[in-house]
DNA sequence: TGACCGGTTTGATATATGTCAAAATTCATG
DNA sequence: CATGAATTTTGACATATATCAAACCGGTCA
């Protein structure tokens, strides 16, 4: 688990940032967009097991994945780490800590990625004169509320194969968003992070991905997925989600 | 499960709310205060079982709980019914529903109640005026998320009794933050209630119950309470939460 | 007071998942 | 292409929780 943080580029105007494709997709003019550009800067390098920010960390900004994708994690007191989400491309990172003005999680990249920095005080500022960017911020943050509780619906009432199949649609549906193949993809995570995620062992996790395979469910080789039954799947899954 | 609506009354200037002492605690002179007030609604009479608020029920306001407690609650298409929340005296709910536009669960209430009703596009504007509210309505939204965060925590690695335990130190914290007592009180909530939002049979609860009461960690007679070894508990929990 | 009725506790057993261990596969590296 | 490390799969067994069933309260209402 390295800790180096990686390179560091500021532009006054960040066109690269490209927040509008990414994260802010809603009901701002050209101009201000140009501002939420004007108060973001661009972070690139992170590699794989590199520290976006760590627990205790000062919050200071949220960031907008724009390469890559990284995982939330806490550890235990005893040394257990639990993944608490998994964050991809064009999705924002750092919600947790507003309300205690310091992380609550670390922030580790899970391949070569990049972000764009928000500085939370000026994306504040910023809200109060752009109404529609209050209600798409606000937005973000209720949908990492209702994330949350579909995870805990999720933990709270299925069994490892739902759990698996749920994660799965998730990871698909999200891919979808971003126009990607939503039926035939890379894992990012191992069988051991997916299990953390899920409540799981991994070895629980292996098993119930050959389930699916010999039940036609799903092709799946090592991190090579491929979604076959996706009714079968959602069946198992129930209808939420 | 009753669906009655209750009374409803509206006040110009409701300071009957005092969302001073409840909900926003932090940072706004009277005057500012003042303002918050103006835009909120008295509601009350709601009785055990009466709805706030419906799962797709379009979103307006947020609530903050005056008196009496709420659950919120998700239906499965199987018609389970999965808690995914207790609210107390003093907290705010209605967070799930930014994002959407329509409420993603159901909010009854656990006994005779009262809320005040915060309109959230007039709550939006005001927090443009006032950097502070801004800010302390991130805090509440960022808090759920937090909240929801360790429940993940909760149910993804914890065993039943660890489970019920971060739940009593819970309740028990935040009866505190009320001024009451955090070591004696009366549930509001069944077995069944409980076990739903633990991911657990009300049979497993009421054996944890029992063990805790066996091993002198608590008494409890029904739905009557007592903490008698608070740092017992607090090590099954583990230090998080 | 007595008889209910919902909620709770307790018991016996079934089942899903965890645990431990080994084999098989994939991946990185020279 | 060969080697070894890491990850994944599979197997046998242990254990926690679910399930089903019955008994036991603790209130409410005649």
């Amino acid at each position: 688990m390295q800790q180096s943080v990686s390179s560091f580029r500021r532009k006054a105007v960040c066109s690269n940032c490209r927040l509008r494709e990414l994260c802010l997709p809603v009901g701002l003019s050209a101009g201000e967009m140009q501002r939420v550009d004007d108060i973001s800067h661009l972070k690139r390098g992170y590699a794989r097991g590199d520290y976006l920010y760590r627990s205790n960390d000062k919050f200071q900004s949220l960031y907008a994945i724009r390469k890559g994708s990284f995982k939330t994690q806490v550890l235990h007191e005893d040394g257990r780490e639990q993944v608490t989400g998994f964050q991809m491309t064009g999705e924002i990172i750092g919600l947790d800590a507003i309300c205690t003005d310091h992380h609550t999680c670390d922030a580790v990249a899970m391949e070569s990625s990049e972000v764009c920095e928000l500085p939370f005080n000026k994306l504040e500022a910023l809200s109060r004169e752009l109404p529609s960017l209050q209600r798409h911020l606000h937005k973000i943050m209720s949908r990492e509320i209702v994330r949350d509780q579909g995870i805990m619906l999720l933990l709270g009432s299925m069994r490892a194969e739902e759990r698996l199949a749920a994660f799965l649609l998730n990871l698909s549906q999200r891919l979808a968003a971003r126009g990607l193949s939503p039926t035939q993809f890379q894992l990012r995570m191992s069988r051991q992070e997916i299990g953390s995620y899920l409540g799981l062992k991994l070895e629980t996790v292996s098993r119930a991905f050959s389930n699916f395979q010999d039940n036609g469910l799903i092709n799946v080789r090592a991190r090579a997925v491929e979604l076959l039954d996706l009714p079968a799947l959602h069946a198992l899954v129930g209808k939420q989600q």
